[in-house]
DNA sequence: AGTCGCTTGACTTTCACAGTCCACTGTGA
């Protein structure tokens, strides 16, 4: 089986956490991070282009020495630099640098002072007041390292659904090539389209289980078997994902499916009517009384119950079942309603592809627009534009506009949200622009009040058309800063500016119950992808996705508007 | 150390802030 990108590119994060952890030279760390993002928003297989012999050093920040590393990683799927650097170091240290405020130099230095070797031990100390006695560290350290060991979920991995896709995809190919497997699919919070996926829960329909699990469990990518029997097993492939893997008979298919989607809750709440109408509903079928009578499809399923079929998005018990018994399901937006993109980034500030790449790819999807969003002048650390940078992009823009046919690039910028809430350029320059989305980049940690009222402020000035990430969260990386988004949606909908559901799978932000209160409040959603590069465009699905968990429909969603009417819905006074 | 554009060497994100050592370092965006 290839190498997955997401695959090389982890290791090549993993050897630069490794490698600051042991204070090695910083434009070392960072070659291989750079290395690792190329990787990553490739949009081509790193595997096939080594297959097809393609020169891996045409990639930007991929040199002759990386080309090398990755051919072997390909090839071999190991890394020896990373096994060596990896061979005299503690693992918990890596973990321990997820602690807010512990980066690698303070993580390393109580690992050692303290010669700890577990997170737990981490704890000990902590509890101890072991840790305000080291040099450089002091009661606050120590109290906040505390309480985020405390909150526990420093260890629990999961996977953003991007990443789970990466391992799912090809596993879920290979099983339903697998002989007697009738049907084969990936069930669970995946087919949910949930952020996050845990692990994966596959369903195959098939006669002869055993044979069926031998061969599941014989795929290359399986690490560990950790059970294996007749209609089920549970493998952990190497990427550290769990697999849990069920076979059933084809009658059950509809039945099961259902079940194994779930969630628990919907499940609860479709168990219960069908005991109302003297069923019984479980994996294997509809029960009335002791005989079968029905369960081979999610249709038949849902109408034992008395409901038609509810799209795997909306089944978290959030009301879905009341809407479908009224006959008042959303219909919701889908990947072909979205006409463009409304943030993106170039080679102006820290974007990897120039205007007329990201046209290209944006013509390529079939968009109608692209919106150009680079950073402002305070994001010095992103190639900020400066005023003049942006009044020349946007004479830029204009020029190459001329040369296209049915599409348009829009002049934006995704402006900085200072921490008074004043924009990181006046109005004066912003109103040349046809859009501005706003965001916050710096001063995550002002309280909820400061914080709220900082965005609200930033909404005041007239030309803000979005608000970018407005939570700033992080899946797994970083909580969302405090805000109270009541205040703010209400906000939003009186100054009729929109909120950004950032797509792109490290942040889905907003989430999925915020985009529904904005879309109840009608405030307009913009499903907009942040891509810094061409394929980072690519993940429209995932933020379409998301939205449809939140329950949005087509009008919901700015830019699902043609460029016509986008253009007179930005106009906000 | 590694890339890139040039052939032998220049360049690689910058800056504010918190926290502890009250001048400095590490962190995080």
């Amino acid at each position: 089986m290839p190498v997955h990108n997401s695959e090389i590119a982890s290791k090549f994060d993993h050897l630069a956490d490794l490698l600051e952890i042991k204070d090695a030279n910083e434009f070392r760390v960072r070659a291989y991070r750079n290395a690792a993002n190329t990787i990553r928003d490739q949009s081509r297989s790193i595997a096939s282009m080594v297959k097809e012999g393609d020169d891996l050093s045409e990639l930007p920040d991929i040199g002759d020495d990386l080309a090398g590393k990755i051919t072997t990683i390909v090839r071999t799927g190991k890394f020896p630099l990373l096994e060596e650097v990896a061979e005299d170091m503690d693992e918990a240290i890596v973990d321990a640098t997820r602690i807010p405020g512990i980066g690698p130099k303070r993580a390393k230095a109580l690992f050692d002072m303290l010669d700890l070797s577990s997170l737990d031990d981490l704890e000990d100390a902590a509890e101890e007041g072991e840790i305000a006695d080291v040099s450089g560290f002091g009661e606050k350290t120590q109290a906040r390292i505390k309480k985020e060991l405390k909150q526990g979920d420093i260890t629990e991995q999961r996977f953003h659904l991007d990443t789970a896709e990466d391992f799912a995809e090809p596993l879920i190919a290979y099983i339903r090539e697998i002989d007697g497997v009738e049907k084969a699919e990936i069930a669970g919070s995946y087919r949910r389209r949930k952020e996050t996926v845990g692990d994966l829960d596959i369903l195959v329909a098939g006669q002869d289980g055993g044979a069926i699990i031998d061969a599941f469990v014989a795929y290359d990518e399986v690490d560990e078997v950790e059970s294996k029997g007749k209609t089920r097993s549970t493998v952990t492939l190497r990427s550290g994902i769990n697999v849990d893997l069920r076979v059933i008979p084809e009658e059950s298919w509809g039945a099961a499916i259902h079940y194994f989607t779930g969630s628990k809750k919907h499940n609860v709440a479709g168990r219960r009517r069908a005991q109302d109408r003297g069923l019984k509903l479980n994996e294997y079928g509809l029960y009335e009384e002791k005989s079968r009578v029905g369960g081979a499809t999610e249709d038949e399923v849902y109408d034992a119950i008395g409901l038609p079929w509810i799209d795997p998005v909306l089944r978290e018990d959030r009301g879905e079942i009341e809407a479908a018994e009224e006959g008042d399901l959303p219909d919701l937006v889908t990947l072909d309603d979205i006409r463009g993109d409304l943030h993106s980034h170039t080679t102006a500030s820290d974007g990897k592809h120039s205007l007329r790449q990201m046209a290209e790819a944006a013509m390529d999807r079939g968009y109608k627009y692209l919106a150009i969003t680079d950073h402002s002048k305070s994001q010095t650390q992103a190639g900020g534009l400066s005023a003049d940078d942006l009044e020349r992009q946007i004479d830029d823009i204009a020029e190459l506009n001329d040369g296209f046919n049915g599409f348009r690039l829009l002049a934006g910028c995704e402006v900085d949200i200072l921490e008074d809430g004043d924009l990181d350029f006046p109005d004066s320059l912003l109103s040349k622009l046809d859009l501005v989305v706003a965001s916050i980049h710096s001063k995550l940690d002002l309280d909820e009040e400061a914080q709220t009222d900082r965005i609200i402020r930033a909404m005041d000035s007239p030309e803000v058309n979005i608000i970018g990430h407005p939570t700033g969260r992080m899946l797994e990386k970083r909580r969302p800063y405090p805000l109270d988004m009541e205040r703010l949606i209400e906000a939003a909908a009186d100054r009729g500016c929109a909120l950004e559901l950032n797509a792109n799978p490290n942040r889905l932000d907003l989430s999925d119950i915020h985009c529904r209160q904005a879309a109840e409040l009608g405030v307009r959603i913009a499903i907009s992808t942040d891509a810094h590069a061409t394929g980072g465009l690519g993940n429209m699905r995932y933020g379409v996705d998301q939205a449809r968990r939140g329950w949005l429909n087509r009008k919901d969603v700015l830019n699902t508007l043609s460029w016509h009417n986008l253009s007179r819905a930005l106009k906000r006074s």
